[in-house]
DNA sequence: ACGGTATATACCGGCCACCGTAATCTACCT
DNA sequence: AGGTAGATTACGGTGGCCGGTATATACCGT
């Protein structure tokens, strides 16, 4: 499971969303790093629909355009309590040995040509 | 970067490693979850030192065998930096949206081997 | 009235990281 | 002699993600 799957994921943690509620959700969990497009929203969740992460919870149709919410199965709940507790014992581990690493990043920042937005 | 290779920085975080050092270490940092195949392996590598994320430390040959020590230079442990700050931010979010979450592991613990201290 | 933006989903080609496996060679142990 | 461990290289395949396009309606500013 990558990146956007993952934060799909944790988007639908909090109740049920339509698909471009799930787009604009992830966006701010990422703090803007993320922008799913379309081919990566609706692909990744027809995957997870199939491997019973995630369900769709009901449909509306609202002017006359389609409105399709999806909510997180006990599985997939399971599976991102998983991925979630992997991903930060990863996180804790690469930043304390960033810690004990001496030289770099002293007084200066670690992006110096500002690539990083 | 994919978790593979965001391991791979961060086995080379703690001090220089040639690709089956890197290897071992990986599968210790996950807990046994991650074990690279040797075409993620230097296919990553070789990408990272394409990007200048790593580089080459030196080179020997024991045995009769060549063992390539490669080394995280500044920019990798500045992208490992901010990598490692983002998963841990989308872990946590991920975890506090999943405790919130009722429903779930009523009557019985999420952690039945208490394997969670 | 027109154009732009936001809401919402569907489809499709292409790329690239990762996977899986096999090949190669040496040292060491049984 | 054969098997295991160390160590790297090469290569075809797959699948998730990217990017763009199409479709359709509502609302806003000009």
């Amino acid at each position: 499971m990558q990146e956007p799957t993952f934060l799909i994921l944790t988007a639908l943690a909090a109740g049920p969303k339509h698909g471009y509620g799930v787009t604009q959700e992830v966006s701010e969990i990422s703090e803007g790093t993320v922008t799913l497009r379309a081919g990566t929203l609706y692909g990744a969740l027809d995957r997870l629909v199939e491997q019973e992460l995630v369900t769709v919870d009901r449909q509306e149709v609202v002017d006359g355009r389609l409105r399709r919410y999806y909510r997180l199965t006990d599985a997939g709940a399971g599976k991102l309590a998983e991925r979630a507790r992997r991903l930060r014992k990863h996180a804790e581990v690469a930043e304390s040995r960033l810690q004990a690493r001496p030289n770099l990043a002293l007084g200066f920042t670690a992006d110096p040509f500002g690539a990083c937005a």
